[in-house]
DNA sequence: CGGGTCATTTTTGAATGCAAAATCTCGTCC
DNA sequence: GGACGAGATTTTGCATTCAAAAATGACCCG
């Protein structure tokens, strides 16, 4: 109940609402990895038609959560560890970013709902939670650049490392680590120190890819 | 017939060919800044029917190239100057990103290509074909990333801007600019020197998004 | 019993149809 | 002359339908 927060509301068109419903049933790993998109159990669930639905299809596609296979059906798209690394990389692009533009503008109010979600990643629940409560956390600093371009490009990619959850299960050595991680970026935004907050998160962000490829490695073999 | 570099090919699924279809009707300046999608006309004129347009609209939509209005059709999205500006910075982190990459992995096709792109950039013809070549440069650039994540976003933000040279035109003493601050990027290329070659990418975005506010501001005034 | 072929069923992609909403038209009144 | 409003017209959004492609599986043959 405590942390709502990356979840579209239920506003907007009809169209949103549908891709948003379809983007979480991907994120909450009901459809496995490569599975095929079952369009009509799904229409039958929104309560709506398919032309609606495949209009959400095409959406998620070009965001990068489905693959579109002509004549074969929609598939959930398939983790690729390169390209995983890929987006790791570019998520470090914007977290540099994130951090030099939220030291300078976060509001009070923004410094506040940082300081929560910091606060409510202090006290980890279970690891499911945790996941979603670090997520918190991170948005909260990219909203406090006041960037919307930013934002959403970095919502995507963090959906996208999101789905990884299911297959590599979040590492205790790793987690831990990040707690003493998170505290820096503390101390570096609440002194708004701009580089310093940047390249705290930079790193957070590729010592969390690291890992997570190590994972993903380790898996395959 | 020097340049098809951004265009995307004829190939792909027929969706993928609509979508690009529809993306260069916007690029091309046909349909004025908020105006009306007439999608009858398109669909005749593409040769399909609705369905299949309305989704290409969906993923233009998304992608911020269309605004859609409930029950009221969709309209070429408005030109906001603030969101300009969020654009160019957003470029600005990945143009970075972009220097420090490619400057480490670009092969020695990559770099023809980039020599190939700057040399066509140099003996500047119409001020049309400036811009065009100036995009392919800077996209050459950024394919030597070697990051599809990376490449697709920064393609989207170069076409989002691409519109804008519908309202402000380009302006000359600014072009002239460019081209010493081109010679500055390859010299740092051709030395590999990433931070050298990111932080001179970033400088050129900087000042040609402050350009392109002025004349904004300007044309509103 | 395994492999391969062809008919059947299912699924996909796109055109068409239909009800609801918005827009336009034109006559009326102030 | 211009503002208003009822009715016709167009446009929108979605459901439905239809043809083509793929998946299934029944059958045959070696």
């Amino acid at each position: 109940m405590a942390a709502p927060a990356p979840n579209e509301a239920e506003t907007g068109t009809l169209h949103e609402q549908i891709v948003s419903k379809l983007r979480a049933v991907l994120l909450n790993g009901e459809l496995a990895d490569g599975a095929r998109i079952p369009e009509a159990q799904l229409c039958l669930r929104f309560g709506i038609s398919r032309t609606p639905l495949r209009e959400a299809l095409k959406v998620l596609a070009a965001e990068g959560f489905i693959e579109l296979r002509p004549n074969r059906g929609s598939i959930v798209a398939p983790i690729d560890p390169v390209e995983v690394g890929h987006l790791f990389e570019m998520k470090g692009a914007l977290e540099q970013m994130i951090g030099r533009l939220a030291a300078v503008r976060a509001t009070p109010e923004d410094a506040e709902r940082i300081e929560r979600a910091h606060a409510a990643l202090g006290r980890p629940a279970d690891p499911a939670a945790y996941t979603a409560l670090n997520q918190d956390f991170h948005r909260a600093l990219a909203v406090a650049t006041h960037n919307p371009v930013l934002l959403q490009s970095y919502d995507n990619l963090q959906k996208r490392v999101l789905r990884l959850r299911f297959v590599v299960n979040e590492n205790p050595q790793r987690v831990l680590e990040s707690f003493g991680e998170h505290e820096g970026i503390m101390v570096a935004f609440r002194a708004r120190a701009r580089l310093d907050l940047a390249e705290r998160l930079e790193e957070h962000n590729r010592l969390t890819g690291e890992a997570v490829m190590r994972t993903l490695k380790g898996e395959s073999a």
